[in-house]
RNA sequence: GUGGCUGUAGCUCAGGAGUUAGAGCGCCGGUCUGUGGCACCGGAGGUCGCGGGUGCGAAGCCCGUCAGCCACCCCA
């Protein structure tokens, strides 16, 4: 044995993708590209890699722990992105003047952070990004839920509910609690409500977070308001009555009820929750979350919000926009969990086995005329027996296989083989490419 | 970053200090040399994650390391 053979593996937290998974990972880009781009959103892409100082300190210590950090040949400080949002900042301040506004851009990518893994949590993902910059309207809020229900939707999921927010009528919340001043704290604790429960949130909030207990109670019956999506939205505008900021958080999650009513989106789906939060600080407007209610424990899949100002670090010029962000590993971890790989088949439709190997170049002529025709094909290599080549097609998801000897080139036949079936028909050879039209519709 | 559990054939796992390490499924071959999925028969495949230590002897015990999972933290 070779003691020098290197050991095949992967980083922890990095890994292969297998035809199957990397299949069903091409798809929900595809169907990720297709929706944003019904919406107008146009695609950019930016580096991997960037100087440390572009992505230090935005998401706080937490994201600084979790860049993979080094120095480059050059003796250049560089990093890798932990998300497209940064990114996208400094995208926008360098390139502004160029773009007008508002701009629509959605970005699809990978992301690396090197953090601990778990299941649904690697330190390589791609995520899918989409976010309209350059307006406060409201009409972008609404239809960034509408983009994030579209993607769901299309990318086969009925199960799924969007849990909606709005920052300012928590903070109007905590004005008149008067914790203005401990708003990240006390969001952060009650974020984790459905986790951890309404004890320990309010345990953690008075001994951590130093609020009275009064405060916390206050704080905890907002978020545990019940009812229909309008009934609770009525009830958290009475407790911010008089309040400003809590108001307009109450009026912008209104029109954005009532548009999801109007456009039909299936109520079941839209969920007021005043225990979403978001750690994350930037976030000043309208926050999103979506969970599978077949699978709740992974997480939200698709995640964002309204923020004031993206890009103050980079430009003078005042950036407000509101997007959104798809985790696409994690919802294929999902979809794994849950059995939902759809049985992709190979994408390639027509199966010629090498049947006999005098007769090669005849099957490779063949294949190439019926690709020529539309068609995708694949012509087996090996010379095995009939039967194996037909497992291996069977096994691999064609459609049919077309089988030919010496008895049909002297005729100028094939055999079709309908593999799902074992059923078998004969065609001249003038007519397969009208047949396999047929037969493949 | 902290704590816990796990790592034996391609997969799911059993075993557990003492001769050549097992099962099911899968894979390959044969019965079936112009046609797959079934059945029967046969076969290949493992330095028991890796490294070190203790032992007459280690896959098993101890330490380290790598990887996976879980909780915390945070998040897609």
């Amino acid at each position: 044995m070779n003691s020098s053979l290197i050991k095949p593996q992967t980083l922890k937290g990095f890994r292969d993708y297998l035809p199957e998974a990397m299949r069903s990972r091409e798809h929900l880009m595809e169907v990720a590209r297709r929706v944003y781009r019904s919406y107008g959103f146009a695609p950019i892409d930016t580096p991997a890699l960037e100087y440390s100082e572009i992505l230090l300190g935005k998401g706080g210590d937490e994201s600084d722990k979790q860049l993979f950090r080094f120095t480059d040949q050059g003796d250049r400080d560089v990093a890798m992105r932990f998300d497209l949002t940064v990114p996208l900042a400094r995208f926008t301040a360098q390139h502004l003047s160029e773009l007008g506004t508002p701009f629509k851009r959605y970005h699809i990518g990978t992301v690396w952070r090197a953090e601990k893994p778990q299941k649904g949590r690697y330190r390589e993902f791609v995520q899918c990004d989409f976010d309209t910059i350059g307006t406060t309207a409201n009409t972008s809020d609404i239809e960034t839920l509408f983009v994030i229900h579209d993607l769901m939707e299309q990318l086969g999921f009925e199960r799924f509910t969007l849990r909606v927010n709005h920052r300012a009528l928590l903070n109007g919340v905590l004005e008149q609690a008067g914790l203005a001043d401990k708003s990240a704290g006390v969001l952060r604790a009650l974020d984790k409500l459905p986790k951890i429960g309404r004890q320990s949130v309010a345990e953690e909030m008075t001994a951590s977070v130093g609020t009275t207990a009064d405060q916390a109670e206050t704080v905890l019956r907002l978020a545990e308001l019940s009812g229909s999506p309008q009934e609770l939205l009525d009830q958290a505008g009475q407790l911010v009555q008089g309040n400003e900021t809590g108001q307009l958080g109450v009026s912008r999650l209104n029109e954005l009820l009532a548009a999801c009513r109007k456009a039909e989106l299936p109520s079941e789906r839209i969920q007021i929750d005043l225990s979403i939060a978001r750690g994350l600080d930037y976030y000043t407007g309208t926050v999103y979350e979506t969970f599978l209610n077949d699978l709740p424990g992974i997480g939200s899949v698709c995640s964002g919000g309204r923020y004031d100002n993206l890009a103050g670090l980079f430009t003078q010029q005042k950036l407000p926009g509101v997007g959104a962000s798809l985790g696409l590993d994690r919802l294929l971890a999902a979809m794994e969990e849950l059995g939902l790989f759809e049985t992709v088949p190979s994408g390639v439709p027509v199966f010629i086995p090498l049947f006999d190997k005098n007769h090669v170049a005849d099957y490779l002529a063949v294949a190439r005329r019926l690709r020529a025709a539309g068609f995708g094909v694949e012509v087996f290599p090996d010379d095995r027996a009939l039967g194996k080549q037909l497992k291996y097609a069977d096994r691999k998801g064609f459609t049919l296989a077309l089988i030919a000897g010496d008895q049909e080139f002297s005729s100028g036949q094939w055999q079709i083989k309908h593999l799902a079936t074992s059923t078998q028909e004969t065609v001249a050879d003038a007519d397969l490419v009208a047949t396999l039209k047929r037969l493949l519709a």
